[in-house]
DNA sequence: CATGCGTGGGC
DNA sequence: TGCCCAAGCAT
């Protein structure tokens, strides 16, 4: 009898597992939790390369869920900058406090389901890989891999369901975490986006889009919408070796990151705001910057010797900016300020 | 179900 | 260079 497909791809992770931080060997006993969940969660939309410094950092400073959920939310903010969709780290901090005060991780997939930040895909990754649950773990390489497999036609995200109905026709009961990892191995390295590898991969005799004669074609997707491009202004405000701060609002673009006073421009339109001082400004120049949903062109303009603006922020040392947890945006502007 | 939400790397 | 892409979630 020809072996599954399951089956097949498993025997092929033995071999060509990735030796990933968070990740236990194929076959062994399943990983911590709480590894699984935070690099799951970092690894949300972001690739391996840029968690691994970051999953290094967090596990260096906060070794299990009970100290990420006694830390100050402003020290995980900090951490997570630069690594993108801040409300991931929001939510990883209410996460940790709940799983913290209910003694532990649960076990299953739908109480996993209702923690902070933990959607579809990770609740089911989590089950899987840790905790060596049958279900079935969904991601863009997934979806992927399987759309080629089953040569599914129909264009995302419309195909989802078909999609997920078809993966969940080759999870195996055993191994579930394993194969999850496998498929998501496959689809970074092998049944990548651009330029299948078919001759290296397990499944190429089962799969119909490479019957079909081009894999790469699949998924079809809906096409994206232009991104429009938006102008503004930060200041930087400096007085006796320090800039001054200030926190983002806790929700939208940013959100609850440190950051430069700004104007008010957004994804949805320009800055419009008045200065938050008055006074002479000088342009240090221009950070072009490119988001999800929009391009933002940030003119950085400069004054020095300045009193104190209205409001809440803080006085930050230039010599410690590192430190300040700024989003990459942000980060850029001091690096031009510094420079100019 | 569509939209908003970061960032860096590859081609 | 500009575009696509990456282990999605919340609303």
């Amino acid at each position: 009898m020809a072996a599954t497909v399951s089956e097949t791809l498993l025997a092929w992770y033995d071999r060509h597992a990735r030796d990933l931080p968070w990740r236990a060997r194929p076959g062994a006993a399943p990983p911590d939790p709480y590894r699984v969940w935070l690099s799951e969660v970092m690894l949300q939309q972001t690739t391996v390369a840029a968690v691994k410094p970051y999953f290094a950092a967090f596990t260096a400073r906060w070794p299990d869920v009970e100290a990420l959920a006694a830390a100050p939310e402003d020290d995980v903010m900090a951490a997570w900058a630069g690594l993108g969709y801040y409300s991931r780290a929001r939510n990883l901090v209410k996460c940790a406090r709940a799983v913290a005060e209910r003694g532990g991780f649960p076990a299953t997939e739908a109480d996993l389901r209702e923690l902070p930040g933990l959607g579809a895909y990770t609740a089911a990754a989590v089950a899987a890989i840790a905790f060596g649950q049958r279900a079935v773990v969904v991601d863009a390489n997934v979806e992927r891999v399987v759309a080629r497999l089953f040569a599914i036609e129909d264009p995302l995200p419309g195909a989802r369901k078909a999609i997920r109905s078809a993966a969940d026709s080759i999870t195996p009961d055993r191994r579930a975490g394993d194969f999850a990892q496998a498929m998501m191995d496959l689809g970074a390295t092998v049944c990548t986006a651009r330029d299948p590898r078919c001759l290296l991969c397990p499944l190429a005799q089962a799969c119909a889009a490479r019957a079909a004669g081009d894999p790469a074609r699949l998924p079809v997707k809906a096409p994206r919408k232009p991104k429009p491009l938006r102008q503004g202004r930060a200041f930087w405000i400096e007085r006796d070796g320090a800039v001054w701060l200030v926190r983002r609002a806790g929700t939208g673009m940013l959100g609850g990151m440190r950051a430069l006073p700004d104007d008010g421009w957004s994804a949805q339109g320009d800055g419009s705001a008045d200065p938050p001082l008055a006074g002479a400004w000088e342009c240090a120049g221009v950070v072009r910057h490119v988001f999800t949903h929009a391009a933002l062109e940030l003119s950085v303009l400069v004054q020095r010797d300045a009193p104190q603006p209205a409001g809440p922020g803080e006085w930050w040392p230039l010599d410690r900016i590192e430190e300040a947890g700024l989003p990459t945006l942000f980060a850029k502007a001091a690096r031009l300020v510094r420079a100019s």
